[in-house]
DNA sequence: GCTATTTAGTTGATAAGAAAAACTAATTCT
DNA sequence: AGAATTAGTTTTTCTTATCAACTAAATAGC
């Protein structure tokens, strides 16, 4: 009981760092309310465990200050490697990332199968990781864990996998076979929530302590962040945004259930729509499909049109019905892909504030995130870096008891 | 920083002493983590400062049991008087409670106009406020604190009222309005969120840490509560379940937009179907409109019956959505009118349990609460208690402090 | 260039809290 | 009656946080 307290404080204080990327004791001190006293002592031990480091010099604009000056604190990126790995549907992504969250490589395969059992997943990730280790000059030795995303209803406490589009079977305890594989450490978590875990440490999501990210690409994840922490629900499959119904009796969605979210905006969805419709494109690109669609609606063909405003209209829709229910600071569109341009467009994002309960105050702000590709790697290994810091802490706490 | 510390504790047992209803220092000391002697140093605070007492007696079945003989705690209701009301269409609810949740008296009249000032509100509150006091021979020199439930947009933190179907204006400092009044602290929020508190302190979600309210009664509301606290959204304006679209373009609601689920389920809608399909019942009671609608569909009238399942179905829909998104541990459906039992309908919840993301594991709980017509006020009642709470134990700290 | 001033960070002393251990209290079993 | 058992309290010890005094390292001003 008195242990948690100063567990709390450290965990505080390097939080405060990561946000803050680097930042002297003294500011430290202001902005977690604890005593400077106090913030030497934990920024010592933080400092002798190697997770952080000081950071001289650049002095930015205010070295016009007289007094003793200021030495900066950062995250030592030497501290810990880790990697995050996307399983998507045909494609592997791994990217390697230090403590600090710099990008140390990275690296992208197609997968000969959408889906396999979880024991084949797990040589194939081990082959994927050496090699990308292998192109920075790094070893497995060096890597403290590994973070792994994949779609699909995944219990993170458990690292257990309900149901995934990747794999063949349901109801596998995926961190552990993966684990067993590699000999490391492997957290598992649903791909949504890993990227709300990214814009958390390291996007615009640090300066916000409730928020809500929304992905897209061949479905629609969710990840919620409440009072600075990731709300997972009780079992581990909240946050489905892409199966809450949005029509009685509606579409078909992948899920086998009618009137999902997904069903109505997500890429093959459009497609179902076009092809029923009678638009037919010459094919030109086998990873982009909804392209042309996108390309014609702009173009001013009008069915076309009919079929992309339907789906802005229905993502505004589920916009709102999130506001609604959730009245966060910020909504972050993360999205990989330009061509989902048509629902992060400002009439849709009108739309959706036109749709939420109307009061004298400004609505929540909406974001759109455009990362790279690696998005969904990066976010997994930011939750390896967040799970390895706190193996880092509760070292810390066992030397210190001793 | 290091009285926080006990801060928590105390609001930790105290809690857990209110969860238990009674319980010895020694039950305490386990369930909480705390040890005996702080259970010992903190309960006597508690005892002191008049929060608590101990119960003698009443053995139950354990008493064949050797040994010092265990004295319970548990709250002591004379600690504090406080007053829950609820503003309705065209009813004003009160309920008197003590500090340990006993009703030590109720009160509920008709207003005359349905919208009215805040100054006026606050007129007619004082009135039927010392009206209930006098009929338990009790005056306002004994209430500590009251609460304010009402339906409509209100952010709690600040006691003001963006919008609410009972008052006549927007934007009104409700709470400081009413207390200037009465003279007293008063507490006022979403009445939904106060059905929340109630369960969460005195009904079924006290052994629950997450789990969500929804009531229904002319509107549809929900109060969610998330690791034991209620969540209320960052501008005070989040949980508005009937407000959520389930429907593009569809049936008007009273709010103004159209396909709000509100728009479906609530009885005004109800009586809006069955007018325009033609239904005509002889006009038997004017507080249950919807009764008569009813007992059509359950004696087999076909055109009821599709109304009514058909707003049954929205319901599910709304009520897996929530399931997707919270993945909560039990919802409870509070409801004070018998005639929402469409609603609550086994089959209705199993159209529930099959929209949601089929899972290997049981879904959450779906619970229905009916509670008497003074539910909302004991809400109220409730959230007031926690405040007083709050205020006794904050006198602790500064008495310490000394 | 030397001292005063300013700001950052550390250290030692102090106070407060939590809990282990030793103790007291109140009961039942034999 | 006394041993055993269970509940609750008190004493002591340890940890932690903070205040206040200190050291460190710079600039401003003369």
């Amino acid at each position: 009981m008195a242990k948690e307290q100063r567990e709390r404080s450290r965990r505080t204080i390097l939080d405060a760092i990561r946000r803050a990327d680097r930042v002297a004791r003294i500011d430290l001190a202001r902005s977690t309310g604890i005593s400077q006293a106090t913030v030497t002592t934990i920024t010592a031990e933080l400092l002798h465990q190697g997770m952080i480091c000081e950071v001289a010099g650049t002095d930015d604009q205010r070295d016009a200050r007289r007094g003793r000056p200021r030495v900066d604190l950062a995250l030592r990126g030497a501290a810990h490697l880790v990697a995050g790995v996307k399983v998507a549907n045909r494609t592997l992504s791994i990217v390697l990332m230090d403590f600090a969250g710099k990008n140390l490589g990275e690296h992208t395969e197609r997968l000969a199968v959408g889906r396999m059992a979880a024991t084949e997943l797990a040589v194939i990730l081990k082959h994927a990781l050496e090699h990308t280790l292998d192109a920075s000059g790094l070893s497995f030795a060096d890597l403290s864990a590994v973070g792994l995303g994949m779609a699909g209803v995944v219990d993170a406490s458990r690292g257990f996998v309900y149901w995934s589009p990747s794999l063949a079977e349901r109801n596998q305890p995926i961190s552990a076979i993966v684990s067993a594989e590699l000999g490391l450490p492997v957290f598992a978590d649903n791909d949504a929530n890993l990227v709300a875990v990214a814009e958390m440490y390291f996007g615009p999501g640090a300066a916000y302590r409730d928020f809500i990210v929304v992905t897209i690409e061949a479905g629609v994840g969710m990840g919620i962040v409440l009072d600075g922490k990731l709300y997972r629900g009780t079992r581990g499959c909240g946050a489905e945004f892409g199966h809450t119904k949005v029509q009685l009796n509606g579409a078909e969605c992948r899920c086998g259930q009618r009137g999902c979210l997904e069903a109505y905006v997500a890429d093959y969805a459009l497609m179902r729509e076009a092809e029923s419709a009678g638009l037919v494109f010459s094919q030109t690109d086998a990873d982009d499909t909804v392209g042309p669609l996108l390309d014609a609606a702009r173009d001013g063909n009008a069915t076309a049109r009919r079929i992309v405003d339907h789906a802005g209209r229905v993502f505004a829709m589920g916009l709102a019905n999130l506001i609604n229910i959730f009245d966060p600071q910020l909504i972050i569109l993360a999205g990989e892909r330009m061509q989902f341009d048509h629902l992060f467009a400002e009439d849709v994002l009108a739309d959706a504030r036109r749709s939420i309960v109307q009061i004298d105050q400004p609505p929540p702000e909406i974001l759109s995130h455009k990362w790279g590709d690696l998005m969904w790697a990066r976010g997994a290994a930011t939750y390896a870096i967040d799970k390895v810091a706190d193996m880092s802490l509760r070292e810390i706490a066992a030397q210190s008891a001793v």
